[in-house]
DNA sequence: CCAGATCGTTACGGACCCGTATCATTATCC
DNA sequence: GGATAATGATACGGGTCCGTAACGATCTGG
């Protein structure tokens, strides 16, 4: 049973959350850095700076950098594999995991506000 | 009859749609312009500078500087109120209502990718 | 008319991000 | 061990965006 969404209720929904994102002068993460959030804490760890690159297309600089910001956050840290030392182990944060619900809640809400017309 | 979405959901289909706008390198807007120009093309003109800055709760250049880039890429234009020429009229265009369209395509395919369990 | 208010824009200094190239560290394999 | 490969981080030059403050243009009210 798919999940059933009509584009102008996709429309709205996607501003109303936008809205309040843009609103909410905090958390004002850009695409890279929410794709690489929410990667990290919905898919199975563990998840290295070169595997994440592979996943959204793009080189490992970003994948740094937005390790970086995101850390500075505290949405998430970085800790070496002691198995392999060259590798790089992204672990979640308590921080991380508030954020990520809050985001999903933001979502949740303004989907049931939009009416199924 | 409302949306219903529930967090785990909600949160895949973010981070879906969020990895093809990140792996598709054309059309990286933040979540500022995302939502202007959403807010542009949803809501009943006439659409001003000041009247979008009061909608995101950002001050008056930011809105300036993200319809200059919004520009820049075709999405919309502006236009001289003749009615009173200190107003500026945000207007759309055919490849900005094709830019919403598509991404209201990209939310509901992945929508529907997402299973209802 | 002209002082004051309103609108959108621009200037400026600072912060962040990008892509390419390079680097230091660590593992692998003969 | 030593050459090679792999990983993540860093350097650099360039671009974009930010927030505050100021600006020119335009309307309004006495």
């Amino acid at each position: 049973m798919p999940l059933e969404i009509r584009p102008s209720q996709a429309l709205k929904l996607w501003r109303q959350v936008h809205l309040d994102l843009v609103r909410d002068h905090d958390a004002d993460l850009s695409a890279r850095q929410t794709a690489i959030l929410l990667t990290v804490y919905l898919e199975l760890p563990p998840h290295t700076v070169r595997g994440l690159a592979k996943q959204l297309g793009v080189t490992k600089p970003v994948i740094t950098r937005a390790l970086d910001t995101l850390g500075k956050l505290g949405l998430l840290t970085r800790k070496r594999d002691e198995a392999d030392r060259r590798n790089v182990v992204i672990q979640r944060t308590v921080a991380g995991a508030l954020a990520v619900e809050r985001l999903a809640d933001l979502v949740t809400e303004h989907a049931k506000e939009i009416g199924g017309s």
